[in-house]
DNA sequence: CTTGGGTCCTGTGCGC
DNA sequence: TGCGCACAGGACCCAA
């Protein structure tokens, strides 16, 4: 069983469980238990959190954006295995199924911890520490988001714009859709399940796949992100995970991770393969992605 | 320019 | 049952 992997719909579920509870909340109170998490944080993290009210929450690929009332922006990202605990006072008001009543616990790799004036706890646990925070100005681009391509849920993103991005490369078209200059937001999981969804072979080359297959894959992005969405929201409404990992949706996986399972395209009498491309496995059914 | 491989980190799961 | 090791992977970094 894969472990979290903090893709876009896990951290577009993490930013709407975080919503109750930080969304326009002030925070009171900044506890950083270590200097660093991939990179070394921002200098004094917890004084320029601290005091600082939360105007709006967005996600930019697999960055939580916080913009503050001190007209800088807070930006988080999961990494690898960055979870998100949401806690109130089991003496405060009880928002069904968002967030834990009681505060949990400390537990060992729980690295910052947001105090809100509402009594509520926002705790980032990251025992791989591929995660990061930093703090910049609002109104200023960051390096880190300024490189990510388009959105795949956002109009941008459509079948003219991928044949154009996928025209004259002649990468594997796994390693084309990993790439976040493209497409910002796609990892291991969604990118096996698109290209499971579209037939397509992961080692495919960009340029030899034809118009009417990106198109369809462009869908199956669309789809398969949209759907992992909506299983987030679902197992969040319904206490059963605390936000930033795959959750439920890895019930709903076709090829990833099942390697010597059967296809589960109807009829298919197929079994899952696994391939390392650049390092890193990808799954697919010989039969039906070519 | 593009592209591929190494690196970081720790928990998990497997083989012996 | 314990130990050692491969593996997981997002994104930076560098070499070719």
């Amino acid at each position: 069983m894969p472990g979290p992997m903090p893709e876009l719909p896990e951290v577009e579920t993490v930013r709407r469980g975080l919503e109750p509870v930080l969304g326009g909340a002030l925070i009171v109170r900044t506890e950083v238990r270590r200097p660093d998490l991939r990179w070394p944080f921002p200098e004094r993290l917890a004084e320029r959190l601290t005091g600082a009210r939360v105007n709006a929450l967005r996600r930019r690929s697999k960055y939580i954006l916080a913009d503050l009332d001190t007209d800088e922006t807070l930006l988080i990202h999961l990494g690898m295995s960055g979870r998100m605990t949401v806690s109130v006072p089991d003496t405060g008001p009880l928002i069904p199924g968002v967030f834990v009543r009681g505060h949990p616990p400390q537990e060992k790799h729980d690295h910052v911890v947001l105090h809100t004036d509402g009594g509520g706890r926002i705790t980032f646990n990251d025992a791989r520490r591929f995660g990061a925070m930093d703090l910049f100005p609002t109104a200023c681009s960051h390096p880190l988001l300024d490189v990510l391509g388009v959105e795949p849920l956002g109009n941008a993103f459509d079948g003219p714009m991928l044949i154009a991005a996928f025209k004259g490369r002649n990468t594997p078209v796994k390693a084309a859709l990993l790439d976040q200059r493209i497409v910002a937001g796609l990892g291991n999981i969604y990118v096996c399940e698109s290209l499971w969804r579209t037939g397509i072979h992961p080692a495919c080359r960009t340029g030899r796949i034809g118009r009417a297959r990106v198109e369809s894959l462009v869908a199956a992005i669309r789809a398969v992100l949209s759907e992992a969405i909506d299983v987030g929201g679902s197992s969040l409404r319904d206490h059963r995970q605390t936000s930033g990992d795959i959750g439920y949706f890895q019930h709903s996986l076709a090829a990833y991770d099942r390697e010597n399972q059967p296809c589960k395209a109807p009829g298919c009498s197929g079994t899952i393969k696994r391939i390392l491309q650049s390092g890193r496995s990808s799954f697919f059914c010989p039969i039906c992605q070519r």
